[in-house]
RNA sequence: GGCGGUGUAGCUCAGUCGGUCAGAGCAUACGGCUCAUAUCCGUAGAGUCGGUGGUUCGAGUCCACCCACCGCCA
């Protein structure tokens, strides 16, 4: 009998010292969503986010602040587990770098591939700055002097461990020639692609102690730390217990998908495989680089000072709005601009005046004309309910692809169905006739149920809303399927329906 | 400089294997409705599909070159 696999998803671990922003908020919600509507199908999920706590600039910081830089770390981590708390999100762990659970596994693995010579020691020489504690190559200097601070450097050999990395470049080439879909989107793929067409170095993966102290101690030598890769990327195999809970690893690393920035693809479809590779682990299912948001066209930068805190934005304009901007606007892969105008743009055209007044007229009408109480559905033809298990559909195939801008589309095509059908049946002119009263109960109870269907599509995406809407149509719990695909008929009769106000108050635009 | 990509209606973009592919949304205009958050439904626009030259019975859709942007690497 085998384990039933598992669906995982992880975001980057985003630096502890960095300021939390859109691009952090952007990859977590998606990964939220993603993880949300695997849960609604009744799959097994682990969703995996977390901080990476070593490095230089944590260890400078806590210096500079006069603590410790662990001390420094569980200051800092709260806020991203904040800002999380905030959205909302539903990861199912929250890794730190520095936890114990981590350095053990990490020590662990370089161990083994130390032992079996896939980490050497050598030495190099190179040029280093003495006050800027920084080493630099051949290429990096300008006239002897630091590209950094222009002063002096000074030539030093340097020992090192190197993993062996250059020896996989061919492997590497190949099985991404024959995954299609294990470096997307495309254009990622053949960047990668291209950059593996010159040679592969080995990858320098320690620190000397006196250059770098705060990080992993390299088991067989202690006169070194871990650098980055061996420390931040396993994070993800750490995290779901490899060599610690076997069964539990292998059931979720099955699943694996990466949801990165375009920024660190080199690492995560290079390095990062390669590893596995030298570990003899399969790979994830998929590194899927997005975008970068500029903010009113212009790029998101300190000295610009216009970088978006997304807690500030979910405060003014709401959680979901937010969620639902950043989702539907871009599709999943390419870059967006992040612009007042087209977020007002989304919330009222599709927020509002869709979403939010085809529930507002459905249950307006319900209350005028019975009482708010949902009717009967007698017999008959069900005309939406098709077009709903399209629409669910299509959320699925998109939920698969990683496209969730497709699987909103579709969810908005249902919702522009529903307003058609009501402007085809115009329950309005039925209610002027008594004779009419089956029909309308019908035509009521099919929006009804139409806006419960909806719900349940909007669950992964927009939580906060589905369940209001769950609630103001008088049903207990939240949005849930009871089965493996959302049924129809799933209104009680004689419920009672609530009219709580506009799910999605336009925004009225002010110059 | 090498590799890759993009250039389609005012704006943002879809367009798989070459032949109803010249489209969607927003914006705009007009019409309809009035249950609803002045919301909803319908209709309309003609944009030389970056340029030039090819292949073909036929090309945004393939090829060559050119122009303009962008990304990765160096």
């Amino acid at each position: 009998m085998t384990d039933k696999k598992t669906f995982y998803v992880t975001t980057p671990i985003y630096y502890v010292n960095d300021v939390p922003h859109l691009g952090h908020a952007y990859t977590t919600v998606v990964a939220d969503c993603l993880s949300r509507f695997h849960r609604l199908r009744g799959e097994e999920v682990f969703f995996l986010t977390g901080t990476d706590e070593h490095g230089q600039k944590v260890e400078q910081a806590a210096a500079a602040a006069g603590i410790s830089p662990q001390d420094h770390c569980d200051r800092m981590v709260h806020r991203f587990q904040d800002l999380w708390r905030q959205l909302d999100t539903s990861h199912d762990d929250f890794i730190r770098t520095t936890q114990e659970r981590h350095i053990r596994v990490v020590q662990a693995i370089l161990t083994d591939l130390h032992d079996r010579g896939e980490i050497y020691k050598d030495s190099y020489q190179g040029w280093y700055c003495v006050p800027d504690e920084r080493f630099w190559t051949e290429k990096d200097i300008e006239g002897g002097n630091c590209p950094d601070c222009g002063r002096p450097v000074v030539e030093i050999t340097e020992e090192n461990y190197f993993f062996r990395m250059g020896k996989y470049r061919q492997w590497l080439v190949d099985y991404i020639t024959e995954n299609p879909d294990f470096v997307r989107p495309q254009t990622r793929r053949n960047e990668i692609l291209g950059f593996l067409r010159k040679d592969l170095g080995d990858l320098c993966i320690s620190r000397p102690k006196e250059r770098l102290s705060w990080g992993v101690e390299i088991p067989f030598d202690t006169d070194f730390v871990t650098y980055v890769w061996f420390d931040a990327l396993t994070n993800y195999i750490t995290a779901p217990g490899y060599l610690v809970d076997e069964k539990r690893f292998t059931r979720t690393w099955e699943g694996a998908h990466h949801l990165i920035g375009k920024d660190i693809l080199t690492t995560h479809a290079v390095y990062w495989p390669i590893m596995l590779h030298a570990l003899g682990l399969p790979q994830p299912k998929t590194i899927f680089a997005h975008g970068w948001w500029t903010i009113e066209g212009r790029k998101m930068s300190k000295s610009l000072g216009n970088v978006v805190d997304p807690g500030r934005l979910a405060e003014e304009y709401g959680i979901d709005a937010i969620r639902y901007f950043l989702m539907r606007e871009v599709p999943f892969g390419l870059d967006g601009d992040f612009s007042k105008r087209a977020l007002i743009g989304r919330i009222n055209n599709d927020l509002a005046n869709d979403l939010g007044n085809v529930f507002s007229r459905i249950l307006a009408m319900t209350k005028k004309y019975f009482d708010g109480f949902v009717p009967p559905s007698g017999s008959g033809e069900s005309p939406l309910a098709a077009q709903g298990a399209a629409a669910w559909e299509e959320v699925g195939k998109a939920a698969e692809k990683i496209a969730p801008h497709l699987a909103l589309a579709a969810i908005w095509e249902f919702i522009g169905r529903i307003n058609k059908f009501l402007d085809d049946e115009k329950p309005w002119i039925l209610a002027r006739d008594p004779e009419q009263r089956d029909r309308l109960a019908r035509c009521l109870r099919e929006g009804l149920e139409a806006l419960r269907f909806t719900a349940i599509l909007l669950a992964a995406f927009m939580p906060h809303t589905a369940a209001r809407m769950w609630a103001d149509l008088g049903l207990d719990g939240g949005p849930s399927l009871r089965g493996t695909v959302p049924g129809w008929n799933g209104l009680p009769e004689g419920g009672r329906t609530t009219l709580s106000g506009p799910l999605f108050p336009r925004i009225e635009e002010k110059d």
